[in-house]
DNA sequence: GCAATATACTAGGACATCCAACCGTTTGGA
DNA sequence: TCCAAACGGTTGGATGTCCTAGTATATTGC
């Protein structure tokens, strides 16, 4: 989308809002942004690797969320929850697995409002080889050192405590 | 979206990670989740305290950069280029940008290809006013600690550099 | 000087996300 | 028992992002 730039534009945001007489959050503001651009950064990668496999970010994740559920399915309710996404987003992404036919829905046993999504056989094989090509081309080379990594999890899992993803640990 | 998980999603994702035999790329794959997830719960702060300026971040953040150019306006493909986005969503928020009177596009005077995209007095005051919520409500309470501030643009400025954000420091 | 190439922007389309509203199903209290 | 409230999912609409292609203007090279 573009060469690099001669100079950090997040640094030079930080610097502007240290001019402006307001230093006393600028560098909060400044991680703040350098995390909107590196998730931006990571999801073009993870969508570059999935593409080859008919598979969006979205949809990876819902394929994998099956593919460790003990049953291959899940309620649509469940995985809306994992994911932390809205409902509407989770029946997007089932729509377009299942006209791909790597999942299928079906009515739940006992509860009539509620829909089982389910992997079919197909789906597991992609979302294995998916795995794979992810764990070797993006997580395999993530440009983190192990201190980082160990920094990220830390930070980021306090943060999302906080902001009441969950409650343990 | 949901009340909190009892247990944190990306802990056990990790888990079924090194479960499957992927132990030496769990922890990458769970710090990139985080950061993904911690995304989400920004962007989702950000909206909420911009919503009652008629705002979304994009808009915003082309606004902001505009207020910072000394002459108010700059050329559409250099905010493409420091907000790093495609050009064709500052085209996007350029247009409804400019259906709120925000900004105005005007001809660059020696380029015919440019188009320049400048501040309108409303739009500075309404940049001011935005930031003003952004940096009480969103910055100055990241929920981050000054600590991991320092090491988040620490461990995110080395990776944008080494992904080819640019080139400096 | 003119053709070939590069640059700047926009139009149209595919996806994803969220919200608001709606329709069945289930649950719980009067 | 029965109806109101809660729950689960989908539909329709608004935004944003990217990609591909197309138009217009500049620049380069022969």
């Amino acid at each position: 989308m573009g060469n690099p730039l001669p100079r950090d534009p997040i640094a030079d945001a930080q610097r502007n809002w240290e001019r402006h007489g307001w230093g006393d959050v600028a560098a909060p503001m400044a991680a703040i942004t350098a995390i909107m651009r590196t998730q931006q950064i990571l999801v073009a990668r993870i969508e570059g690797v999935l593409k080859p496999f008919g598979l969006t970010f979205a949809r990876y994740e819902l394929l994998a969320l099956l593919s460790f559920a003990r049953s291959g399915a899940l309620p649509m309710n469940k995985a809306s929850a994992l994911l932390q996404v809205h409902p509407t987003s989770v029946t997007n992404a089932v729509d377009r697995l299942e006209k791909a036919a790597l999942v299928v829905r079906s009515p739940h046993p006992t509860d009539g409002r509620t829909t089982l999504i389910e992997l079919t056989s197909e789906g597991r094989t992609l979302s294995k080889r998916a795995t794979t090509a992810l764990n070797a081309e993006v997580f395999g080379q993530s440009g983190f050192g192990d201190d980082d990594v160990e920094h990220l999890i830390r930070i980021l899992g306090s943060f999302r405590r906080d902001a009441g993803d969950f409650t343990d640990a």
